[in-house]
RNA sequence: GCGGGAGUGGCGGAACGGCAGACGCACGGGACUUAAAAUCCUGCGCCGCAAGGCAUGAGGGUUCGAAUCCCUCCUCCCGCACCA
């Protein structure tokens, strides 16, 4: 019989979904298991092996799982809702609604052709009234937290996709998604204050079994920082400037002031004679875009006239305007001090402001005071500090690293990481400053001017304001229009619809307008994993005793391009919906497994990560037609390590076709012995393969379980031919169980073959254990080195003891012509291992 | 600039203090065939007839023993990039 797998697929997977088999039930007894993907945009493109990498690693780690006796949760649906989808929709120039549900249809099938264990009865689809509709209940919920609120400020702006975006969909100042220069552009917006969780998003970051990578890619995204603000008077002028550092204890050293170009107090302190500069300064700021700052980093910027007075020594210093400075961080102010800071000593010499040294690095304490202790150091520190002698030493660059403080009044000569907090508590106690810590993250901007998404359900009224809409008129259906296009003008496509817009004040009953933005797709997708816990449930989001059953996921498989974008809003979703009693749990992936990419050379001529757009996309319906999906799904394993990006091979896939028709050949050709395995050599060998392909599977090195499934089927061959007496069915059947979760379709088909008859999934605790006993040889080989060279081996009794391997070692006939007579000047023995003479 | 990861045959990779190159791809030789495909057997890091020597980006170090650990450098990839 040949091996045909378009006979074989097609009708097991209609046999597992006539069985239900991948039904999801809730169990007594038996643990579960969610083992989740990031769940796709539908794109119109369909799928390429790319995609498939990910979804076949999933695949395999749930049917693993399944036959190691959990209860798997393995569901899928779709990331419909917004831009991306959008996008595609408008490439194709279809209605997003029909580009939609045509792309679905296609990724599904092929999604079922791939033989993944999808529960299909779980699916949802972000952009179902009956989905988005709980999507809006979470705006509102965050909305009563005051959590959701609405502001008018500069945003980022793509004018390519002409809507607002979050700073996290900001890459290098261009759009993440299009590569469009963003630009700037004043919008009142939606935000989620996401900030306000800073401190738990990075703490909950230490318990997660995450890769190191990703953790630490969202700890420096939050960018904690600790420090302090200051407080400095303003000569001649009642206001306040308080400004925030790291480094309090350079206080001594700040020899001017600057404010971000947008600060509120920059049009009260500037003088007549500087307003037009300001001024100037101040509209070219604004029009410049993210990528244009970036390119010319030279430092830019203009004197105010006014003058601040620093707080510790009463010291007159200038107050200067400039765009290194950022409003959006701190308090938009800060104070500069050249000599220890590597931004404000290039702004020094462009403007030849003075530097002034205050701290004095150890390998300068060492130059003044050559050969000293480190107290006579501190001493001649104190000296130079107390004569005055301004600057210690010429500096050729700003000194960042901590050191001795120096000119700084009575501070002088205290360790800087101990002069922080000396000077903080003086500030404190005098009302002039205290302790901060600062984040880096941003509050979300979560509204967009585009159709395509989940309208946001707010109602503004004349007399009530700002109206949420109440829970029982959910969902804010969006309607179905014609011209879906962008404007651009700020204005989302939605606005245009008066019969959409105009509506009743839902708390006075008098005219109101509906907000006609739209929610980022990256809401739908930061509760999506909660739904296919109950994605039946009208009333209510989610069952409670359903979530509380099934999550948090146990298993993420995804891209690490979500690194900061779509897996932290989830953490911070999580941890809202926590904070409203919804949810049991705080963070929503126990562990997270980043696929690497699939390269292929494109039209570019590069090596890049595979696309339709690029041209270098293969597509696996032509592979699984000619190869059947388990080869597909069995060389996507073996292509390289699962984490790392891996360069596609147009001939590697027929290595792993070879592989199962072997298999299937073996099985087929073979007459096997009723019973239990019996002989030790086909044991021994039938247990070393379970336990190397079992701990790999535990490590997720999934490339090594094929090549080890492929060297064990090398070995059985090889038994097989050599030996008279037959192979016992037990040994073709563990065999069959350990591919199982490879090539589900064909270990499958011969399981039945050999007589099984429920499926090979649906044992329950199925995966063969190795055991110990098996593996215990009566004769080991030793390898024998001369100085750590191979150049002999040995075998040797199990149990033979030291003196006796040894003493078979020395009598080698090579060992004896190599020490010509001599005594080794060591013998290094490694038990089970090898023996390694150490000649003189 | 700062931070992280990676450099092993013609190619993908394996080994991660103890036999470097498992398992495959490609390629060479052979069997079967009228022939081809498929399949099977066999060879395959480099130098050398061989014995042997040399080999894991380069150079140093630790060790009886290093692809693996440490230091310096080179190259490539990724993230962040005026966040005070």
């Amino acid at each position: 019989m040949l091996y045909e797998p378009e006979k074989i697929e097609a009708r097991w997977r209609a046999t597992w979904e006539e069985k239900g088999l991948h039904r999801a039930t809730r169990e007594p007894g038996r643990p579960k298991y969610f083992c989740l993907d990031m769940f796709p945009y539908p794109s119109g493109e369909g799928l390429h092996v790319g995609h498939w990498r990910g979804y076949v690693l999933s695949d395999v780690w749930s049917r693993y799982m399944t036959l190691k006796g959990y209860r798997v949760l393995h569901p899928m649906g779709w990331d419909a809702f917004g831009l991306p989808a959008e996008n595609a929709a408008i490439k194709k120039k279809i209605h997003p609604e029909t580009h939609t549900r045509a792309a679905m249809a296609n990724m599904k099938r092929q999604l079922g052709e791939m033989g993944a264990m999808y529960d299909w009865s779980r699916e949802v689809n972000s952009s179902a009234p009956d989905y988005y509709k709980w999507t809006q209940w979470t705006f509102l919920k965050l909305f009563e937290m005051g959590l959701a609120y609405k502001k008018g400020a500069p945003i980022n702006w793509c004018p390519s996709c002409r809507t607002g975006l979050a700073d996290e969909e900001v890459k290098e100042g261009l759009c993440e998604r299009c590569d469009s220069v963003v630009t700037k552009k004043d919008l009142p917006q939606w935000f989620y204050a996401i900030t306000r969780y800073s401190q738990r998003l990075i703490d909950d970051l230490e318990g997660l079994d995450w890769p190191e990578k990703v953790k630490k890619m969202q700890a420096d995204w939050i960018g904690r920082s600790e420090g302090a603000e200051v407080c400095f008077s303003l000569e001649g002028h009642p206001d306040k400037l308080w400004i925030f550092t790291t480094r309090p204890d350079t206080l001594f050293g700040a020899t001017y002031m600057v404010l971000a170009p947008e600060h509120p107090l920059v049009e009260a302190l500037t003088t007549p004679e500087q307003k037009a500069a300001v001024e100037e300064y101040v509209t070219r700021t604004r029009t410049r875009s993210e990528v244009e700052r970036q390119e010319q980093k030279d430092k830019t910027g203009v004197f105010t006239g006014a003058c601040a007075i620093n707080p510790v020594q009463g010291e007159r210093i200038p107050i200067w305007i400039a765009d290194y400075v950022l409003m959006g961080y701190g308090t938009g102010a800060i104070m500069a001090v050249p000599a220890h800071d590597v931004r404000d000593w290039e702004f020094a010499q462009a403007f030849g402001l003075p530097i002034r040294q205050v701290i004095l690095s150890p390998e300068m304490a060492r130059e003044l005071c050559p050969g000293g202790d480190s107290e006579q150091i501190a001493a001649r520190a104190l000296d130079a500090a107390y004569q005055e002698r301004f600057p210690v030493l010429p500096l050729d660059e700003a000194g960042t690293e901590p050191g001795i403080m120096v000119n700084s009044g009575d501070f002088s000569g205290l360790p800087s990481l101990e002069g922080k907090k000396k000077v903080v508590e003086r500030l404190e106690a005098q009302g002039l400053g205290r302790a901060r810590v600062n984040y880096r993250l941003r509050d979300w901007l979560v509204s967009r001017q585009r159709y395509w998404g989940a309208p946001i359900p707010i109602v503004y009224c004349e007399t009530c304001g700002t109206v949420p809409v109440p829970e029982d008129q959910l969902p804010v259906l969006l309607p179905h229009v014609e011209s879906y296009e962008p404007s651009g003008t700020g204005a989302s496509p939605l606005a245009n619809l008066p019969e959409f817009v105009q509506t009743k004040c839902p708390r006075c009953g008098g005219p109101g307008r509906r907000d006609t933005d739209t929610l980022s797709q990256w809401i739908c997708s930061s509760w999506y994993f909660l739904r296919y816990a109950s994605p039946d449930a009208n009333e209510v989001p989610w069952r409670r005793e359903e979530v509380d059953e099934w999550l948090p996921v146990d298993m993420y498989v995804g891209g690490i391009e979500h690194a900061v974008l779509h897996l932290l809003y989830s953490r911070f979703y999580t941890k809202v919906l926590y904070d409203l009693g919804q949810i049991g749990f705080k963070e929503p992936f126990k562990r997270l497994f980043n696929q690497g990419m699939i390269t292929r050379v494109g039209t570019s001529g590069r090596l890049e990560k595979m696309s339709k757009s690029k041209g270098n996309s293969v597509n696996p319906d032509e592979l699984v037609e000619r190869y059947g999906t388990d080869a597909l799904r069995a060389y996507l394993l073996f292509i390289g390590p699962p984490e790392l990006d891996a360069e596609w091979n147009d001939s590697g896939i027929e290595g792993v076709y070879r592989w199962i028709r072997r298999v299937w050949n073996f099985v087929a050709s073979g007459s096997f012995a009723e019973g239990a395995e019996t002989r030790p050599e086909v044991l021994r060998l039938t247990h070393r393969y379970l336990k190397k392909i079992t701990e790999d599977m535990e490590r997720l090195h999934l490339n090594t379980v094929v090549a080890a499934l492929m060297e064990w089927l090398n070995a059985l061959s090889a038994w097989k031919q050599q030996e008279s007496a037959p192979i016992a069915l037990e040994t073709v059947r563990t065999y069959l169980l350990a591919m199982a979760p490879v090539a589900p379709h064909v270990a499958e088909e011969l399981w039945a073959q050999l007589g099984g008859e429920a499926s090979i999934f649906e044992g329950g605790l199925a995966w063969p254990i190795w055991e110990p006993k098996h593996l215990v040889e009566d004769q080991v080989e030793l390898i024998v080195q001369f100085n750590g060279k191979v150049r002999d081996r040995i075998r040797v009794a199990a149990g033979a003891s030291r003196e006796e391997i040894e003493g078979q070692v020395m009598a080698l006939e090579k060992v004896v012509s190599a020490l010509e007579g001599r005594t080794p000047r060591r013998v290094i023995h490694v038990p089970g291992k090898l023996v390694n003479v150490v000649l003189g």
